[in-house]
DNA sequence: CTTAACGCCTGAAGGC
DNA sequence: TGCCTTCAGGCGTTAA
């Protein structure tokens, strides 16, 4: 099996969330270094470091696998971790002598803490907005999965519009915001629903069993990293236990843990790795 | 409007 | 030992 790698889901963002929610909030940046320009897009490193100077952090909040860090003026950075970024807190700057590899930008606090972003593959990004300014990472973004407005009726009648898989549906950020590859998996494996199964031809009962189990998850994750990284500071490639609980990501070759008969799969679908049983997880519902 | 494919990017791991 | 290839995948872009 592959090695074990962290990739930021809806848990993971939340726990970064409450993280910065705990240690930069009320903070004042004085100083901002960019060592890889890439995350920031098209604006220039110069600009970028004149806007956010002297900015005090206000709140943080989540949307989908966004991070939205929001300044007193009401100006903000919205910034996405991709697939290997992550957040450090130094409660000491060190003199600026940052020692982490693949950081791309660090900012400085008044109080002499810092905060520092690194990504591997330089996929994350951070965009900052004026106040008032559109944000584009938010037009078209789909439901929180803990929304109140996502019913199984709601649920099957958008996926009744979609001739995609199940799987790609629930991987879509413009319907339900927050999941991704892992999570997927292993919702659809909890939900006892095939991934290969059209959107289109999902149940009532199937579209039911999937929103529980996938708030569910999501939320016991969110409580298992939460205890796991009780100070930001000890964020790290080494934290988040959460694959511990997972049941068939990773997991090909092995026994199914639910029927004990077959050995879980691995396909390519869409471009992306699927883990399934074959046994538990059925095309139609021929539970009920 | 929809769906599908590609590129971005680096490091780990496997093959020979 | 060391070079080469494959793989990991979220999402913006482009094409159909």
């Amino acid at each position: 099996m592959r090695g074990t790698f962290i990739m930021p889901e809806l848990p993971e963002v939340e726990t970064v969330v409450r993280g910065l929610r705990k240690n930069i909030i009320g903070k004042q940046i004085i100083e901002t270094t960019i060592f890889h320009e890439r995350p920031l897009g098209t604006m220039s490193p110069e600009i970028f470091c004149n806007k956010v100077e002297r900015e005090v952090i206000e709140r943080v909040e989540r949307f989908g696998k966004y991070i939205h860090i929001i300044f007193a003026s009401k100006r903000s950075i919205v910034s996405h971790l991709r697939m290997t970024g992550k957040y450090i807190y130094l409660s000491q700057d060190h003199n600026k002598n940052y020692t982490h590899k693949h950081i791309r930008i660090a900012f400085l606090f008044a109080d002499q803490s810092s905060l520092l972003y690194k990504d591997v593959r330089i996929f994350g990004t951070i965009r900052f907005y004026e106040a008032g300014e559109v944000v584009v990472e938010k037009v078209n973004i789909g439901m929180d999965p803990f929304s109140k407005e996502i019913t199984t009726d709601w649920f099957v009648r958008k996926a009744h519009t979609r001739h995609i898989s199940v799987k790609q549906l629930l991987l879509d950020q413009k319907v339900i915001a927050g999941l991704g590859n892992i999570y997927a998996s292993e919702i659809l494996f909890r939900a006892g629903v095939s991934p290969f199964q059209k959107a289109h031809t999902l149940t009532t009962r199937q579209a039911s069993r999937i929103i529980q189990h996938m708030r569910d998850i999501l939320k016991l994750a969110i409580k298992y990293n939460g205890t796991s990284v009780s100070d930001f500071r000890t964020i790290d490639d080494k934290s988040g236990s959460f694959q511990n609980m997972l049941q068939v990501y990773q997991k090909d070759g092995t026994l199914c843990v639910q029927c004990h008969k077959t050995e879980i799969c691995k396909v390519r679908q869409a471009q992306r790795s699927t883990f399934y049983c074959p046994v538990c997880q059925k095309m139609v519902d021929e539970k009920e």
